[in-house]
DNA sequence: TATGAATGAGCATTCATTCAT
DNA sequence: AATGAATGAATGCTCATTCAT
């Protein structure tokens, strides 16, 4: 055996993660990566090849995470499942800010970045898909106004994710209450 | 007497503006800046002195026109106020999202900076003021429902600015809607 | 484990000295130094931060060397003592030119250069106690006359330092030539 | 008539080596310069066609005036003629620190600036025959101690010209101090 | 003539990536 | 396998010099 494991590949993606998602992918390094590690930052080039695939995987990661959850929801009922899907989206909003900084990467350098970019891009899809299914059918219900344009009812349930939750409530509570606001709005 | 300019200082903070919500802080370079000019990289440096100054300057050009606007609303209906409060922000969406940079400007080169930035605090200051003042008013009318803390109502409709606008539907009309969303809940 | 280093940090310091007597600290360019020494400039960051560290680092060093020898001295008989401290200084005569250049030095960038001035200045100041007082118990044993200033008197033997050896003597030899001269004066 | 004068060629030169003095050459800018004058940084070329040029005619300009006074003097003594002479140059001592930079003049680019040095150099050794005739004299006349090498007795007179006077005794005092040291030494 | 503005060359510094131990 | 060290490319910034009014 040659020397002992200096990180795991789980570290440097939960490091990358939360990394990315503090300094944005401009203002994250390689050095600043290797120095919230134990190793050296050469021996980061020991999982990836370069900068990109490290973002990519992070992300791709992060993906499947919420893709898992997303999917494995009970969509007998429309507006109980997106109850819950707002539930797994906001415990994942890591996702959404993650993704804001997938069209920066380069991917002429490196195939594999490329491979995990279009994952997710595919796992983007098959969300939409399922956010579309979920929302027609609840339209369909008559559970949702109609005076307002399917793609604003779903912008709008989409973007709720981002809201700081500067009260710090608990992550299921503040789920459902954001579903609250997003659902009965704010006049009393 | 002199050369004629090659590029204004407008044409120059406006292409700052363009290129920090395009790249981030981190990914606007110079170069890249002198690029969307029609100047040479160090003639920027005619006008200010450096790379925190420019987008320092920048952010109090973006937040200077948001006061005049905010501050130039009638307040006698809170309702009708937040309303025309929303469009503002939805105007200037690029404040929200450039202010999002602000923590990265390293000050201790340039006291211009700094100066530009406690501007951009103390703006900050007063439309938070505003906001709450607005809201308070609003929940006092019993216009708004008292079962969601106030932070939460005010996060969730500044959060609102964000939403992406994928029909492009015309600003006024867009700001509307979303105060509708917002008021109305989605649900029918 | 790693490379093989492609100068020493020795090697870094003494180019420095010799350059910055050469061409000034104004003239020292870090792309100067790489020249002189069998790497690339950016390697140079490996030791030292910034240029600033680097010619701090380097004074401080001449520093320590003339402290070393000059506190060394047997102070028994003062006037001894101010020929062996010629021949110190006369030896160690970088150290009078590149302090010319400690105030040029930017410490605002960099603690590790104010560290190491502050030391210099120490030295500098220790230095000047032990000449005050080799000069007084000079003075009071009669072996100096009395119609010059002591400052005076001690100005004129530091300034011999930078005599030009344009005969090439040998430093000790040259040394005792010099502290002649000055006790003597040149008058037959 | 055009526009005013902006600053004399003059001012210009003085100003220069006031900064070259204070700053060293590589210190000394063209910015700089302009900003210690009444004018514009481009007036500057309207005198000299580039920076060597400059540094180079207010070396020569003071080298001339050192001339002027050094062959001014009566040489029927020697010893008095060296004192006046130490006087000249004790008045002129930025002449030596001058022309410490006159290396550092790149003439590639510049056959003004070659003329200059040139003259420079040719004055040099005008008062170095000056200086040898007198001390050869004086030897002869007895008045110069014969265990010291005369260009030992030499490079010592001239260093003293760099003695800081730092008890700010005026000029033609410190002078005859100085001559006072050289000719009988510190010894009581 | 005087000058405001433009600019390219040059140096300081950082960082991704490669090397060699 | 792990890593310390090397390095070139890229960017921030300055300054001498030129341009055009």
């Amino acid at each position: 055996m040659g020397r002992k494991q200096s990180f795991t590949e789980t570290e440097l993606l939960d490091t990358t993660k939360q990394l990315v998602l503090e300094h944005g992918y401009d203002g994250f390094h390689l050095k600043l990566l290797s120095q919230h590690l134990s190793g050296a930052r050469s021996t980061i080039y020991q999982y990836y090849a370069n900068k990109e695939e490290i973002v990519a995987a992070c992300m791709k990661r992060v993906m499947s995470a919420v893709l898992d959850k997303a999917l494995a929801i009970d969509e007998a009922e429309p507006m109980d499942a997106l109850e819950q899907l707002l539930l797994v989206y906001v415990e994942e909003s890591a996702l959404h800010q993650l993704l804001g900084n997938a069209s920066k990467i380069n991917t002429a350098n490196s195939s594999a970045a490329a491979r995990d970019l279009e994952y997710i891009e595919a796992g983007h899809q098959t969300l939409k898909i399922q956010l579309s299914r979920l929302f027609e059918r609840a339209q369909q219900n008559k559970d949702l106004r109609q005076d307002i344009p399917l793609p604003v009812l779903i912008g709008v349930f989409f973007n709720l994710i981002d809201t700081p939750n500067m009260l710090n409530i608990p992550t299921p509570a503040w789920g459902k209450l954001l579903f609250q606001m997003w659902i009965g709005g704010a006049k009393s």
